[in-house]
DNA sequence: CTTCCTCTTGACCATATGGTCAGGTTGTGA
DNA sequence: TCACAACCTGACCATATGGTCAAGAGGAAG
């Protein structure tokens, strides 16, 4: 696939230049929406002109569908913790910790996510359609059998999944409105580990796991 | 406060074209997001030349605030249910139930909401440090009630709010992704029942409520 | 050193969009 | 019927923005 990339100095500023807007254009996709962002605030926040953005990304759409791209992989692999449980308890709760983490590590990635899936997923539909779908079932499966061996309540997995996603990513997604009203603080690293037990214990104990 | 508006004709009309106005705009913004909303398609959708939109509302801005203070205010009444029950069971169970079918009736007010939150809350953040922070505190005061009383296990009740407004809020926010993983068809009315008991389930469980 | 290719960038363009306005139409109240 | 105010709207404008381009700077390879 992939050719090796030799360590040229060459790749490296292109490595370090389209890193460097990546990020800046999810922060930007991420606080103004893909209507709301423009080339420039992403170029200045790189510190590039935007005339070389257009060099590395030919358009606004393919930088945010590079962008989304990236944040769907990323969130894929932080999920493997899952399978290598024994049952519920370690494997949705090791789950959750990871979720949450990656919350409050990359809320922007979480926002871009968010809005894309709530626009109808222009740009990754075929992901929900083919990586998504697979992935989804492999782990309600995981869940049925935990169900079917007696290790948690028979609850639908499917509907337990969507909490799980909805639940943790509330984190980051509703993170400006949580602030508010945590008294316009962000939370503390304590209060980020009750969160944490919060949602731990209603759901396994939900799930009767615990 | 408001006059009591005379029922004259004028008024009839005045009446008639705001809330078509006001219902386009809702789902242009929820599909496209502020940014990429435009006045000429809400015109178009409401039936109206666009010069008309700006006799009613004056900017984009205001039309958008509008339509994010409907929604607030909408939520806030349809959660009233939660007081007047005597335990968390079916406070808890009926707030449940009433949120999916929030959820469910007008998934466009939720996006827009959730969208509005997401970019930092620009426009209703007084709404936030005001009323939804007093409502918030009733509802975790009357939740630690049930706790003190031994109705409910010791959980953290903004915690626990945070997991309703996430779990509810996301068949709404998230209907594209799980219509998706329906098969590309939306959740049938069998299907929004089998939801709600999931979630009621898991939740009521986890709280200690049942 | 020379050649070639990658990269950089200021200036520029076409278009879309929010917003304005003048003139016309319609309802209202006397 | 008349005068006034509310309402309507096609045409228009200023600006912002995505995208282009040509000329030049900087590495890489021989």
């Amino acid at each position: 696939m992939a050719e090796p990339e030799r360590l040229t100095k060459r790749n490296a500023i292109r490595q370090e230049n389209e890193s460097r807007i990546m990020a800046a254009a999810e922060k930007v996709f991420a606080e103004a929406g893909f209507g709301g962002a423009t080339m420039q605030l992403i170029a200045d926040m790189a510190g590039l002109p935007k005339a070389n953005l257009h060099y590395y990304f030919a358009t606004k759409e393919e930088l945010y569908r590079e962008v989304v791209r990236n944040i769907f992989n990323f969130w894929l692999h932080a999920a493997d913790t899952f399978d290598k449980a024994a049952g519920p308890a370690e494997g949705i709760g090791a789950y959750i910790d990871a979720k949450m983490e990656i919350s409050r590590r990359h809320p922007d990635g979480s926002k871009v996510w968010a809005s894309e899936v709530m626009h109808g997923a222009p740009v990754i539909q075929d992901y929900l359609e083919t990586t998504l779908r697979d992935w989804t079932a492999g782990r309600a499966a995981l869940i049925q059998r935990w169900i079917d061996e007696g290790k948690m309540a028979p609850v639908d997995p499917r509907h337990l999944l969507y909490m799980l996603w909805a639940t943790t990513q509330h984190y980051a997604d509703f993170g400006h409105q949580i602030e508010t009203l945590n008294g316009g603080k962000p939370l503390s690293e304590k209060q980020w580990k009750a969160a944490k037990e919060s949602v731990k214990a209603i759901i396994l104990r939900g799930i009767g796991a615990i």
